[in-house]
RNA sequence: GGGGCCGUAGCUCAGUGGUUAGAGCAGGGGACUCAUAAUCCCUUGGUCGGGGGUUCGAAUCCCUCCGGCCCUACCA
C-alpha cells in the first residue's frame, strides 16, 4: 500500500476554561484516528492548539488582574497537561497567539484583499462603557423586543425564536459590567463569501468532504441563497492580531483560529525539517478535520473559503461528530456530570473512557451519550474478562519457556482473526469504531472458550504434558496481542504493556497477520484494573458543584452547553428609579380558564380575572411546566398594563410572572393567602 | 411551519429484500477454579413502534400514523 500524507486536526480549545469529558470525545476520536494511520504505515501528524483570542479572554484577564499573556500561558499548561493524561498525543500543539499564526493571517488576508472580496462599512454596534470595550451579541442581554422575554441573548431570542440585532434589545444589559450599552458607529471589515458561492457549492456538495447530512443542511440553510458578507474585523480594545492594513482593528477570532492549524503545522515542520508548503499546498496531502456539529458553520464554508482564495489545500474531509450527554441528559454540573478531565483522571483509568467512546463512535454527527453503568460494564466485560483475561490465564505458565518455537495447530483461530484484519482496519478508516470495537469483540469471544477447552492449567500439573502447555499458551498470548494489535489506536498502553509482557513492541497492524513464535515472555503484571462502581460515584461527587462559575466564551470548541448559575445567567439590569418601577402596573389575577393551544410549542391559553368583571387573555409560554388543569384556580401576579402583542394565536393581554430557564424549568409566582384578584402590587 | 435522524430482547446495539431475526451485557441453571469473584457450557426473553401497500418473499422498499431527539424558522 502506498504510503498517505495525511494531516489531521482537532478543533482548538479555547483557552477560557478546563478539558471537559465533552471536549474529549473529540480528541479522542481523532487521536485514534490518527494512531491507527500511523500504526498502518502512513505518515500522519496530528495538529492542534489552544485558541486563545477574543473578547472573553480579555475580559477574563482584567477581571483577574494579569495580562491575557499569562492567562493563556497557564491554560495552554493545564489543556496540555489534560490531554496527556488521556494518552491524546499531537504532533504538535500551538496557540492561536504565535509568530507563526499572525504571518499566516497576513499571508491570507493579503490574499482575499488581492482577490477583491474584502470590503468595508460602517456597523452599528452597542459599546459597553464601563468596559471600554464594544460588545458581540452573546454579551448583551435584554428583553426580547417581539416577545418581551427578559434575559435574552443580542442574537436571537429562545423563547419566541426571533431573530434580531442587540440594538434593539429592550433594556439592554452588558453581561461584563452590568452597564447599559450605547450604540456606536465603528468601520467593520467584511469577507465577502457571495464571490464563492458556486465554489463553495461545488465543494459541499460533490459527496466527498462532508456526510451527507452535512451537506444538505448547507444546501438548504445558506446555499440555497446569497450568502452573507462575513464579519470579520473587530475594534480595539480586543485581544488579537491588529489588521496590518486597517490600524485600530483586529481580527475576528474566528479568522485566526482555523489558521491556527497552519501555524501549529508550520511549528511542526520547523521542528522537523520538512517544509510547510509540502503539507498545505500539496496536493498528496490528505488534511483531515475532526470537529462538533456546533462548529459546522466556520468549518464548511469560511474555512474553505479562505484556503481556496489563497491558494492552500482544501479539507478532504470535515468529520463531525454531536455533543456528549451522560445518562441521556446535557452534561450538569449541580448532577456532577459536567467532569472536568482531571477530576476523572484522579478517579479512573484513561482506557475506560477511550475504550467507551470507541464503542459508541460512527461516521455519524449522532450525540453519543455516556451511561455510568454501560461504562463500568463494558470496561469490565470486554477489556478486563475478554481481553486482559487471555493474557493473565495464560502468561504465567510459559514464564519459564517463553513461546513455542513453531505456531502450533489452533483450529484455524489466529488465520481467522488475522483475515478480519481488513474488515477492521475498513471501519476505523472510515471512523466506525462502533463497528470496530464490536468485530474485535467477537474475536475474543472465540479466544476464551478455546483456553477453556485447553485447560492449561491442568496440563500444568503434569510434565509430561510441557510441550503442549507451552502450545496452549503460545496460541493463547498470540490470540490476545492480535487483540492488542487491533485495539492499539484506541488502548495505547495495553499495546505497550503487550509489547514488554511478550518482548516484542507492537509497531505495525500488519504484526497482527503473524503469530510471534521463540520470543521470552515477561513477568505477567495487571494490565488494566476493574472498574469499581464507587470509583465512579466518586468523580460524580467530585464534579457536583452547583456554585461552580460559568465561563463564557466566545463560540469555540466546546462540545456541550454548560448549566450555569442563574445570576451569572442573566445579570442583575441596570438600576432604575421607583418612577421607572412604578410604569409596570403589577397585578394579582385568578385564572379562571386554561387551555392548551395544540399547534404551538409553548403557549397556553390563559383568561385571568383581575376581580368584578375585569377579565384577560393571556398567552403564556409555559406549555411544558404546567397543563391546563395545573393553572386553573391559581393566583399569580400579571404585568396588566402591558401593551396587548397580537400572537399567532389570538391578542395577549399582559404577561404572567414567571422564573425559570423556560422549557419544563418555569416557576410561576404565587400569593399568599388573603391576596385578592386585582390587587396592586407594590 | 419546514428539514434531518431515530424507534429491533430488560439495557446497548448489529442486521438495509431471501432459509425458524442476531450479539454483548443483564436474568435463570450448571461447570471450572489458571485468571482481576475473571472464564466456559446451557437457557429465558422479540406480533423488528402501529397500520396499509409493493413483492413469490419485507426488520429491510413505498405510503401513512404514533413516539423520541436534533437543527431551523414569516424564505431550504
Amino acid at each position: 500500500m502506498a504510503q498517505r500524507r495525511i494531516l489531521v486536526t482537532a478543533a482548538l480549545p479555547y483557552a477560557n476554561g478546563p478539558i471537559h469529558i465533552g471536549h474529549l470525545v473529540e480528541y479522542i476520536q481523532a487521536d485514534i484516528w490518527v494512531r491507527f494511520q500511523k500504526l498502518r504505515g502512513h505518515q500522519c501528524i496530528y495538529i492542534c492548539a489552544d485558541d486563545t483570542h477574543g473578547t472573553a479572554i480579555m475580559i477574563r484577564a482584567r477581571q483577574e488582574g494579569r495580562s491575557e499573556i499569562d492567562l493563556i500561558a497557564e491554560m495552554q499548561q493545564a489543556h496540555v497537561r489534560d490531554f496527556e493524561g488521556f494518552d491524546i498525543a499531537f504532533d504538535n500543539y500551538g496557540s492561536t497567539n504565535s509568530d507563526e499564526n499572525r504571518q499566516l493571517c497576513g499571508e491570507i488576508w493579503r490574499a482575499l484583499r488581492s482577490r477583491g472580496l474584502i470590503v468595508e462599512r460602517d456597523v452599528e454596534q452597542l459599546y459597553d462603557p464601563e468596559a471600554g470595550t464594544f460588545l458581540a451579541d452573546r454579551f448583551v442581554k435584554g428583553t426580547c423586543p417581539k416577545c418581551k422575554a427578559p434575559g435574552q441573548y443580542g442574537d436571537n431570542c429562545d423563547k419566541c425564536g426571533s431573530t434580531y440585532r442587540a440594538a434593539d434589545l429592550i433594556d439592554p444589559v452588558s453581561t461584563h459590567s452590568g452597564a447599559r450599552p450605547e450604540l456606536r458607529s465603528q468601520r467593520h471589515l467584511f469577507v465577502q463569501l457571495q464571490q464563492l458561492h458556486d465554489f463553495l457549492t461545488e465543494w459541499t456538495q460533490c459527496g466527498e468532504h462532508l456526510q451527507e447530512e452535512v451537506a444538505n443542511y448547507l444546501q438548504g440553510h445558506f446555499l440555497n441563497e446569497p450568502l452573507r458578507d462575513w464579519d470579520i474585523s473587530r475594534p480595539a480594545p480586543y485581544f488579537g492580531f491588529e489588521i496590518p492594513d486597517s490600524p485600530g482593528n483586529y481580527w475576528y477570532v474566528w479568522f485566526d483560529a482555523p489558521i491556527g492549524y497552519m501555524a501549529s503545522t508550520r511549528q511542526w515542520c520547523d521542528r522537523h525539517g520538512e517544509d510547510f508548503d509540502d503539507w498545505w499546498r500539496s496536493p498528496d496531502v490528505e488534511i483531515h478535520h475532526f470537529i462538533g456539529k456546533d462548529i459546522t458553520y466556520f468549518h464548511t464554508l469560511f474555512w474553505p473559503g479562505m484556503l481556496k482564495s489563497a491558494g492552500f489545500t482544501l479539507p478532504t474531509k470535515v468529520r463531525i461528530h454531536g455533543f456528549l450527554t451522560v445518562g441521556g441528559e446535557k452534561m450538569s454540573k449541580s448532577k456532577g456530570t459536567f467532569v472536568m478531565a482531571q477530576t476523572y483522571l484522579q478517579h479512573l483509568d484513561p482506557s475506560y473512557l477511550r475504550y467507551y467512546y470507541a464503542t459508541k463512535l460512527s461516521p455519524r454527527l449522532d450525540d453519543i451519550d455516556l451511561n455510568l453503568d454501560e461504562f463500568a460494564a463494558k470496561a469490565n466485560a470486554d477489556l478486563v474478562g475478554k481481553v486482559v483475561n487471555l493474557a493473565s490465564r495464560s502468561a504465567k505458565f510459559v514464564r519459564a519457556t517463553g513461546l513455542a518455537a513453531r505456531y502450533p495447530d489452533d483450529g484455524g483461530l489466529f488465520q481467522r482473526a488475522a483475515a478480519a484484519g481488513d474488515e477492521i482496519a475498513a471501519a476505523y478508516e472510515e471512523g466506525d469504531y462502533g463497528r470496530a470495537m464490536r468485530l474485535i469483540m467477537e474475536l475474543a469471544d472465540r479466544a476464551n472458550p478455546y483456553v477453556e477447552a485447553a485447560a492449561p492449567w491442568n496440563l500444568a500439573k503434569d510434565p509430561r504434558h510441557a510441550q503442549e502447555l507451552q502450545d496452549v499458551c503460545t496460541v493463547a498470548l498470540n490470540l490476545f496481542r492480535q487483540l492488542a494489535i487491533y485495539l492499539a489506536p484506541v488502548l495505547p498502553r495495553l499495546a505497550q504493556q503487550t509489547g514488554v509482557l511478550l518482548n516484542k513492541p507492537i509497531e505495525h497492524w500488519a504484526d497482527s497477520q503473524t503469530p510471534l513464535v521463540g520470543t521470552p515472555v515477561a513477568q505477567f503484571h495487571h494490565m488494566l484494573k476493574r472498574v469499581d462502581r464507587k470509583d465512579v460515584d466518586a468523580m460524580i461527587e467530585d464534579s457536583r458543584t452547583p456554585s461552580a462559575e460559568e465561563p463564557v466564551g466566545e463560540p469555540a470548541a466546546e462540545s456541550a452547553p454548560a448549566i450555569s448559575q442563574p445570576l451569572s445567567d442573566e445579570p442583575l439590569a441596570a438600576e432604575c428609579t421607583i418612577d421607572d418601577f412604578a410604569k409596570v402596573d403589577l397585578r394579582i389575577a385568578r385564572i379562571i380558564a386554561a387551555a392548551d393551544v395544540p399547534e404551538a410549542n409553548k403557549l397556553v391559553k390563559l383568561t385571568v380575572s383581575l376581580g368584578g368583571d375585569e377579565q384577560r387573555t393571556v398567552f403564556a409560554g409555559i406549555k411544558q411546566a404546567y397543563t391546563p388543569e395545573q393553572l386553573v384556580g391559581r393566583y399569580v401576579v400579571l404585568a396588566a398594563n402591558l401593551a396587548p402583542r397580537k400572537m399567532k394565536f389570538g391578542t395577549s393581554e399582559g404577561m404572567i410572572l414567571a422564573s425559570g430557564s423556560g422549557g419544563q424549568h418555569v416557576f410561576l409566582l404565587t400569593v399568599d393567602d388573603g391576596a385578592e384578584p386585582g390587587q396592586r402590587v407594590h
